[in-house]
DNA sequence: AATGAATGAGTATTCATTCAT
DNA sequence: CATGAATGAATACTCATTCAT
């Protein structure tokens, strides 16, 4: 039988496995969405099925260790001591102009502890940042990090909705809007 | 045999199927979300499968009969000399709590011309109102009325992303943001 | 594209399909085993795997409507005056020999509702006859239903483990047994 | 990389690994039954698959090997000058209602000419007892090995059939009616 | 000789859509 | 024009077995 059958490059090619699934998984992800069938990421991986389950019992574990990059690359920005609130935000908006999966994610279990803890991160980060922000007096001084997380969330929301081709407008658009506020 | 097989009861039930397809989808859209299977929706009804169909030729179709009556509602709320831009844009929080489908249909097929028409309709309300509102002073002057369905469209995205019992917390906590804004 | 599609036949072949998908589970847990894949069943049938999940929803409805004709066939030899607890308990044996996928069935799952209706319907046939059997004389005075239960499983769970040509030797022996017991 | 990997301890633990597959697939298959997947048992012995494979390469193989200090137990029991028949039926019980994996293991693959070589100790050991029970007046002057074979197959596969806790019963009901027979 | 990752075939199940009646 | 059964593609997930190290 063995019809060209993928050869077994055995355990050694266990990282380099893993490290294809979460790139497979970012473009098929960021491409079909979320909910993209876990067969098209092993493919694009170049990895049987088995591999990819061994590696991600789970479709949120897979989808953690692709955003785990995304929230590393949020908390280096952080920590730079010149970095804003802005920045951050900006970055933010950049990663989910990219892929809007995460929040895709988020939205159909948000419950899972795994998740609850990514969120914590960028809370932490969002907190550290608007700290900043307010003693600079750029933002409400009754600005919570609540308040912000809510208006990223929004933010990811509506990107969701829309093609990647018209999202750096809408982004635009929607952070006018959350500065500024609608009142007189 | 014909084994229980529901009577068909003629062309005379037409009008009355069409009403039972878009109760029942109203109300497996709004517990089972908008992709519930439409096998659901037929069985809820008391019709078949291909009454479904000959009806409503895809999803959408059917989603949209079901949104109408919220539009019309909305509409008629608008007509109302003494309706403020705030007794809209509550109408609209309200529907969206009851049933995130429209939502999700909107995310699921955003281009689709059927649904870009009746963002009009909604739009033509926002329009109207938003002039009055300005008018007396309660918005600021620069505020436009795609600001406004994309203010909508952040309060929704952002209740799909909440279980139902959450929502209305979340809406007002949405709204306070969206009006006051972040800037100091 | 439609590559060679089984043409739709229509409704009208419901009843046909679904005793066809009966016959051919009959044939196929008789032959594979209860364990059987079900899509073999539903090739062996000629019948899209669909129809089978709506016939039968599940392992279990298909394997009672399979076992229905010989429970029926029990219970009609039963009701005959003539008929005596030995050959109720004959045909048994006989229907245990074509196929053991009956006590298969009860062993992986046992306390299924559907199938202690079953055994309650084989429990009265015995039930019947035991009650005539005794007041012939013909078996101890204090044997119960519960004991040809007992012995009936036994028989059968022994069939199970045999290939189908021993079967029949194996079971006269253990009928031999189960009559004249070990005791001197 | 060697991210953690059990250290391989070289050959010196062979038996030592061997010891544990077995205990392992003792408990594995008690709990589970005999078709629990290998890799479990592979797991619960601290061990690789691909060395589960090296000392079985099949499950009939571990299965014997898990039997074997069964039989062996049988054995020895036998041997004793002052056990009776009765006392090793009553040892085989007590296996059965600890573990059905061996009855279901005979089912799956009975002509497994290991699994004879198994039957044949098993039924040497009866053979001798009931000698003395014939010897002792205490069965049928015909009773066979064979029967006794088959009475303890008929028991095992009825036990089987039950969940662990209501064994003990069972067995009991069993022996009490193969002990007597049905006949008046 | 041990390890454990890789493979992919196999199975259950769901659902959109078609179509004979 | 209604009915609802039929179809089968699609997908998640498991596990026996192989094999590079």
């Amino acid at each position: 039988m063995a019809v060209a059958r993928r050869t077994n490059r055995g355990p050694s090619a266990a990282a380099e496995n893993r490290a294809a699934l979460i790139a497979a998984a970012r473009e098929v992800f960021a491409s079909a969405g979320y909910d993209a069938p876990l067969s098209a990421v092993a493919r694009a991986a170049g990895v049987g099925q088995g591999s990819l389950y061994r590696h991600f019992p789970d479709r949120t574990s897979l989808a953690l260790a692709v955003f785990e990059d995304g929230v590393a690359e949020l908390e280096a920005l952080a920590a730079e001591p010149c970095s804003t609130l802005d920045d951050v935000l900006a970055l933010i908006t950049e990663q989910t102009i990219a892929s809007t999966a995460f929040i895709e994610m988020v939205s159909a279990s948000a419950d899972d502890p795994r998740i609850l803890a990514v969120r914590d991160r960028v809370a932490a980060v969002l907190d550290g940042k608007l700290a900043e922000a307010r003693r600079a007096g750029q933002v409400r001084a009754d600005l919570t990090t609540e308040d912000l997380i809510l208006a990223v969330g929004m933010l990811a929301a509506v990107l969701t909705m829309r093609p990647a081709p018209a999202r750096r407008v809408a982004a635009a658009r929607a952070w006018a809007l959350l500065r500024k506020g609608m009142d007189a």
